[in-house]
DNA sequence: CACTCCCGCCAATTA
DNA sequence: TAATTGGCGGGAGTG
């Protein structure tokens, strides 16, 4: 048949091929007329003749071996005879088929030779794994599935996959150019540093632990969400501009190509099995499990492993469990690419920029553990880049749909951290230090505007959600800090590290903080969700300090627990009232970050989302909106309440002015599984110059963090250094800087109660650090912020010196048991819209859907309540 | 029977 | 409107 349709074709495709011919193909089909015979073929012909009528007639009447006679003809006997060397000549397969026809009926072409894997092969071997730069060299989809006697669904199959590697790229209809593995390993490697960001803390976690499976598959399906929302990183990173081909629809294919490589790059062992890998690239997972949702995941797995498999990037192998035995593949292509990897592990901080981002967004994040010990992290956001359109948006607006872009952001961001975090916790560990984080304990605490955080805390709704998938106590983690001031708090109190900027609190999760939230919404958060949960959440909220110690004590005693409790109530109320997304304010560029310094006063953003993963970028306009908005939505639902909050005096003392303009925004990051309990909290406003590398030098960073034991969050009051604008301006090394601690007091955090969400503690930290602190400890936690933080924290820049922490709260997403409401309940649609495919997701309508409505929030949330559930209280 | 995954319908997008 | 793309899942081949 294909034969017959090429002749016919030949004659036509020229017409339409010589104005697309324009690439001339060199390395394609000697075929003068590749071009696209036109679907012919499929074309109702008159002819009896058509393919598919043919097929059809043959296929019903036919017996098997006539379908296979047929098939064959197509043209696979070559393949078939000698896989491996590629039979550069596919292309006269036909002829021989023609005259092998009979042949094929007695070998019957079985079903491995049509497979796509060695349709695959024969696809590669007709171009070059390294083309010459000189020549493009494109390629016909017409012409190659003629040639290859395939229908030319399978060549998209193909093609999907081989673009997600960027082998391949599309310039024009039924055109795409082939551009070789000259990139591939660069392709890799972002993909694998997106995977970190996304998957890191699964793999992570999946590597201490044997089990992948569940663990590895639910805590797959938590983070997913995020990592989902984004498009292909990758892919579309590159080519920002080709933005508008990310509007289309999301090729599934090729974004869960990507997800899929990322799984094995970010996985240790390098082995992924199917099933995981399909539970972690469903959409939405649920629990429910469309059954057949699986199976479809799944048998797109098997295509892209198939092509996988024939470019030698992976291959078969079972995994034997002891369930049983599963199919899986093992990683066998490159796993080192320059290196980018390695920043994890801290090393050089090279701004090694993406490929295709310009940042060379590494990011160092040095904790201080232990007051002595930092850690730090390079994380380089590749993919996490934005399009400028993207940048364009959030700088613009706050509110605007953009933002579904910054919430990818932002989910980058708290992988981020994540996995820092566990880097983190991990060299700790090695390093034998004890207690991980310097919290602050702090020592004097009088001494440092955060010591007065400690008893002022903010109410924080707790954070941290115990893992579901955590097998181990992680979640219930919650290390107590020994700080003093916390002490009654059982988890941490949040101390700040001497000099530096960032804060330690107790707790996993990540959170994004907003600086300068105004009280409103705090208090309204917080009271909400005393209510509901926990009237100790509402206490916290008024009276922190001492709420957060009541908490504790009763209702945390552990901490998991307490947070649990709280942080349905927290969520659900925030989510519910506030529609903000996030007023964090995520960096997402790194340079580009133009907003900055306006951004302010409005730069704090009460309260964020996790779920949604708003960032505001810190450009100003952003943040404000979304402070307002958040304001508004909170005020409006709860204003009656809100009048409580504040906190005791001492936290006044800086109010927020809500208005102010320098709230400063953080990022709060929930620990990561392997993090054990820190988590950091960026401050978006960070001075501009903080990205400062110098690692060793605190004013160096310039974005302030906070550490954050997991545990700890609930009680927590966040402390936040501005230390930034003059974030050189070190603060020595006990000490904080003078300026950094006035921006703590209390006081004004009080007034301020920032609002944290944490999304879902995907990991709780198993270390329960200790948090200590030291103030002397040089340690200065030099920050480097991802590229994109950087960016952020410049942009951010306060101006006035002083951030004023707020209060926080914190609200626990995942929990959902005590929450009234399941996530689920609450909002499905915007479950649904949220968990989407990446494609979907990133579909902006979807999002614009969501973002007036809290749902989104909420559907995040959701679904990480239903997942964590399994959170040890 | 379970695992693979081919095949092609048909909807979404484009041209 | 026609063509191109590509999601999707039935159901067949394989072991």
């Amino acid at each position: 048949e294909n034969i017959f349709d090429r002749s016919r074709m030949a004659p036509k495709t020229p017409i339409k091929n010589e104005p697309i011919d324009l690439s001339k193909q060199k390395g394609c089909t000697p075929e003068r007329n590749p071009i696209t015979p036109v679907k012919i073929i499929d074309r109702p012909q008159p002819d009896p003749w058509t393919p598919t009528a043919n097929l059809k007639m043959l296929v019903s009447a036919a017996s098997p071996d006539m379908r296979d006679r047929e098939k064959k003809k197509e043209l696979f006997r070559p393949i078939e005879n000698s896989e491996k060397s590629d039979t550069p000549d596919s292309l006269q397969y036909d002829i021989v088929d023609d005259s092998t026809v009979d042949e094929f009926e007695k070998q019957r072409p079985s079903r491995k030779q049509k497979s796509l894997g060695l349709l695959c092969q024969k696809f590669l071997a007709r171009y070059p794994n390294y083309p010459l730069s000189t020549e493009k060299t494109t390629i016909s989809l017409d012409e190659v599935a003629s040639i290859l006697g395939v229908e030319r669904r399978r060549i998209y199959d193909i093609v999907n996959v081989l673009e997600s590697l960027q082998l391949v790229s599309r310039v024009a209809k039924n055109q795409y150019c082939w551009h070789g593995r000259h990139n591939l390993s660069q392709t890799l490697k972002m993909l694998q540093e997106a995977g970190e960001l996304q998957y890191g803390e699964l793999m992570t976690f999946q590597h201490k632990e044997q089990d992948l499976e569940y663990k590895f598959g639910e805590q797959k399906k938590e983070t997913t969400p995020d990592s989902q929302d984004r498009p292909l990183l990758d892919i579309s990173e590159p080519d920002c501009n080709s933005a508008s081909a990310n509007s289309r629809k999301d090729k599934s294919l090729r974004i869960m190509s990507q997800k899929f490589v990322m799984l094995f790059l970010v996985s240790k062992t390098k082995i992924v099995t199917l099933d995981i890998a399909a539970k972690i690239l469903i959409e939405e997972t649920q629990d429910t499990v469309d059954h057949s949702k699986f199976k479809t995941k799944v048998r797109r797995l098997y295509d892209i492993a198939n092509v996988l498999t024939s470019l030698g990037l992976i291959k078969k192998v079972h995994v034997t469990e002891e369930r049983g035995r599963k199919p899986a593949f093992k990683w066998i292509g490159p796993v080192e690419f320059s290196g980018k990897t390695d920043e994890l592990r801290g090393h050089s901080p090279t701004s090694d920029p993406l490929p295709g981002t310009q940042s060379g967004a590494c990011a160092r994040y040095q904790i201080c553990v232990t007051g002595k010990q930092r850690f730090t992290c390079h994380t380089s956001f590749n993919g996490a880049q934005p399009c400028e359109e993207t940048r364009r948006k959030v700088s613009s607006e706050p509110n605007s749909p953009h933002q579904e872009r910054q919430d990818e952001y932002c989910s980058k961001m708290i992988n981020l951290a994540a996995v820092c975090r566990q880097k983190i916790e991990e060299d700790t560990r090695n390093s034998s230090i004890t207690s991980p984080f310097s919290l602050l304990p702090v020592p004097g605490d009088s001494d440092f505007c955060v010591n007065p955080l400690p008893q002022a805390v903010f109410p924080v709704v707790q954070a941290e959600v115990p893992n579901l998938s955590l097998p181990i106590g992680i979640s219930s983690q919650a290390p107590h800090p020994v700080t003093p001031a916390a002490s009654k708090t059982e988890n941490g109190k949040p101390t700040l590290v001497s000099n530096q900027p960032f804060l330690c609190f107790p707790s996993s999760s990540l959170f994004m903080l907003c600086g300068g939230l105004q009280e409103n919404n705090l208090s309204e958060t917080l009271a909400t969700a005393g209510d509901k949960g926990n009237q100790s959440a509402e206490a916290q909220a008024a009276v922190p300090p001492a709420v957060c110690q009541k908490r504790s004590s009763h209702k945390c005693t552990s901490p998991s627990s307490c947070v649990d409790d709280e942080e349905p109530a927290a969520k659900k109320q925030i989510m519910e009232q506030s529609d903000l997304p996030l007023s964090l304010v995520v960096p997402k560029k790194p340079f580009e970050s133009t907003k900055p310094e306006s951004t302010q006063g409005n730069g704090c953003s009460s309260a964020v989302h996790l779920e949604t993963y708003h960032l505001d970028l810190t450009s100003p306009a952003a943040p404000e909106a979304a402070n307002k908005e958040s304001t508004k939505s909170l005020d409006c639902q709860e204003q009656e309440k809100r009048s409580d909050e504040p906190p005791p005096g001492n936290e006044h003392t800086s109010k927020e002015d809500p208005n102010q303009p320098f709230q400063p925004q953080y990022l709060y990051v929930h620990p990561t599984p392997g993090l054990s309990s820190f988590n950091l909290v960026f401050s978006a406003n960070q001075a501009p110059g903080v990205s400062s590398l110098a690692s060793n030098q605190l004013p160096s960073l310039s974005v302030p963090c906070v550490m954050v034991p997991s545990a700890a969050l609930t009680s927590f009051p966040l402390v936040c250094s501005p230390s930034f604008t003059s974030p050189l301006s070190a603060v020595p090394d006990g000490s904080f800087s003078a300026a950094a601690s006035m921006n703590f007091t209390m006081s004004s955090l009080a007034s301020t109660t920032p609002v944290f969400i944490s999304t879902t503690a995907v990991v709780t930290p198993r270390v329960s650090p200790t948090p200590s602190v030291d103030p002397q400890q040089p340690a200065h936690p030099a920050l480097h912020l991802s590229p994109v933080l950087a960016r952020s924290c410049s942009a951010v820049k306060l101006d006035s010196p002083v951030c004023v922490g707020h209060p926080v709260t914190l609200l626990k997403l995942q929990q959902p048991s005590s929450a009234p409401l399941t996530p689920k309940s609450i909002r499905p649609a915007h479950h649904e819209a949220f968990f989407k495919t990446p494609g979907s997701l990133g579909d902006p309508v979807a999002w614009k859907k969501n973002e007036g409505n809290q749902t989104r929030n909420a559907s995040s949330v959701q679904r990480r309540l239903e997942i964590s559930g399994t959170s040890p209280d």
